[in-house]
DNA sequence: ACTTATTTTCAATTTATTTTGAAAGTTGTG
DNA sequence: CACAACTTTCAAAATAAATTGAAAATAAGT
């Protein structure tokens, strides 16, 4: 009895920084496109040992069930969470990739998709527009800016390529190898 | 007066295909924490040769002198544009950073500055929870977590870190030797 | 000190994004 | 197939972010 009162006052602090984690990784996440209540859901299953389901994502963390809903559905897209069916409930629950380094990597394929990607389309298409003028300094001057860019998105790319397609281990090698 | 009709036509394109760039750096700014006007501003400073001044901006774009002087004012604080006196005028001019080496690396810091800097110190300040739990598996896990996002944004730091300080040549030099 | 040119500010408005909640849809079970 | 258990959808409401515009502030010339 006395000890279970201890256990709680020790556990009060891992519940806090949890609690206190969920909301850093939710505001976090609004600098980078994901909106808040996604991250949120997002940090609330990655510190969560056991699937979740849906009335407790709501439960614990004050959303609608649209809400909650569409955002774990956004999860799964982006392959973050996925789906877990326990034997004999109907209820669905969700789990989180735990591996930081696959979490990176996934929300970085996401984002480059929405980012780079249709810049990289729209550059790519102004180049090509006709070269009657290629005397123009003017002319030259934007098409060599626009050359500039897509060599920078291209490396970014290459970048990306690279930390989606290696593992962990053998990126940071390439990064040391890089730094030194 | 025929050549000067020619030339009109001739130019239209590109001046067209600025439009579209201008159109097109708005959009992408957007993703990316960056107002679609400040975006296009710096769209439209990044393709034109001489100095703007706000009423230009404000006619180019079709913005308000309130919104443009806010973007204009932003645009400067992260070092992307810079204030050009004309010899025997009032009025501000404008021109921006055409390296877009050094528009990127910019762009870059800044964002760094807003979105992983303050989730570093978060990260930092939950992993000092008290460790009396410290046998505990469920605090182990989450100290663990912490470890790893921190781990990464480091790596991120330390690649951002690189491309700051070198220079365009030395990074790509990097670049291929990490890809090889 | 006054006038005029220019820039800055910011409360109010507009626009864009997120969230709600209840109805419609789906699925498994007796 | 009827019911209950659950999930999905989406129009409307709430919230957040960007923009306006006009007044206040600043600076330059006379």
């Amino acid at each position: 009895m006395m000890l279970s009162l201890i256990y709680q006052i020790k556990n009060m602090k891992l519940e806090e920084a949890k609690q206190e984690f969920i909301d850093a990784w939710g505001t976090f996440g609004s600098h980078w496109g994901i909106n808040r209540t996604m991250a949120q859901i997002h940090a609330l299953l990655l510190v969560s040992d056991e699937p979740i389901s849906t009335d407790e994502v709501m439960e614990k963390l004050g959303v609608s069930r649209g809400n909650a809903n569409m955002n774990l559905r956004a999860l799964i897209d982006w392959n973050l969470i996925e789906r877990k069916l326990k034997k004999g409930e109907r209820m669905e629950y969700f789990s989180a990739e735990k591996d930081i380094w696959k979490v990176a990597v996934r929300i970085i394929r996401e984002r480059r998709k929405k980012e780079i990607d249709p810049m990289r389309q729209t550059i790519k298409s102004l180049m090509d527009i006709d070269d009657k003028n290629e005397k123009k300094d003017e002319y030259k001057q934007f098409i060599t800016m626009l050359k500039d860019i897509d060599e920078f998105a291209n490396a970014a790319d290459k970048i990306t390529d690279k930390l989606v397609l290696s593992d962990k281990g053998w990126f940071f090698i390439s990064l040391m190898k890089m730094m030194s």
